[in-house]
DNA sequence: ATCCCGAGGG
DNA sequence: CCCTCTGGAT
């Protein structure tokens, strides 16, 4: 089967069967999106939501974030790992949200990796769910290994990944296609085992490294 | 390539 | 015990 077929089988197959495809995240605006996003490297959504509530409260903005005493915003949010850089990182966001984009998260690629903490994939995914911009595909940890195992790529790293994935799919299904990539590799295709028996996407699955 | 880092699952 | 969780910076 040519690649440009089975990735619309994919892309089909994946609508139907995961139809509520959403970020499980919980926010209220781009700036909590942005800052649930950066929680979430490594790291389960679930535990980024117990945090998150706390944090939004003590600190509801960027303006509050950029003054927050680094060891407190650590305690709150020492349970997603990475304690230290994510509050460093986040702190210093803020600073930048503030002082160079008038308290706004930006609507751009360029300008948000720019923001310390916040890379490629989380752009992506602020964009594509904040704003509704389909600026590009985030690659996680479960989209380049399914991608990788379904043949739709054979590069390793993630912008490459990226690359491949936003040729071979239409630029108005990129944001689904990377949520519904995530549930997949969550429910079915896991890390430690594909569970080829009972996955629907078997017949077009090249099946690479199972 | 390596480091950051806690928590849960197999 | 080892692996993995919607990564990013050095």
């Amino acid at each position: 089967m040519e690649i440009h077929e089975r990735v619309s089988l994919v892309v089909r197959f994946l609508a139907e069967e995961y139809p509520e495809a959403a970020c499980e995240l919980d926010y209220r605006s781009p700036w909590e999106l942005l800052v649930a996003t950066v929680l979430s490297a490594q790291c389960t959504d679930r535990r980024v939501n117990q945090v998150t509530p706390e944090l939004f409260r003590r600190w509801p903005g960027p303006t509050e974030l950029a003054a927050a005493d680094s060891a407190e915003l650590e305690a709150v949010i020492r349970s997603t790992g990475f304690f230290r850089n994510k509050a460093r990182s986040l702190i210093s966001a803020a600073r930048t949200v503030v002082a160079e984009h008038g308290g706004q998260v930006p609507r751009d690629v360029d300008a948000l990796i720019t923001l310390p903490g916040v890379g490629r994939k989380t752009a992506n995914v602020v964009l594509g769910e904040a704003y509704r911009i389909p600026a590009g595909i985030a690659v996680d940890t479960h989209v380049q290994r399914v991608a990788r195992r379904l043949g739709l790529t054979g590069a390793k790293t993630p912008a490459t990944i990226e690359a491949d994935l936003e040729s071979l799919v239409p630029q108005d299904r990129w944001i689904g296609f990377s949520l519904r990539l995530v549930l997949h590799g969550r429910r079915v295709c896991t890390a430690r085992s594909p569970h080829c028996e009972t996955c629907r996407l078997e017949a077009v699955c090249a099946r690479v490294g199972v």
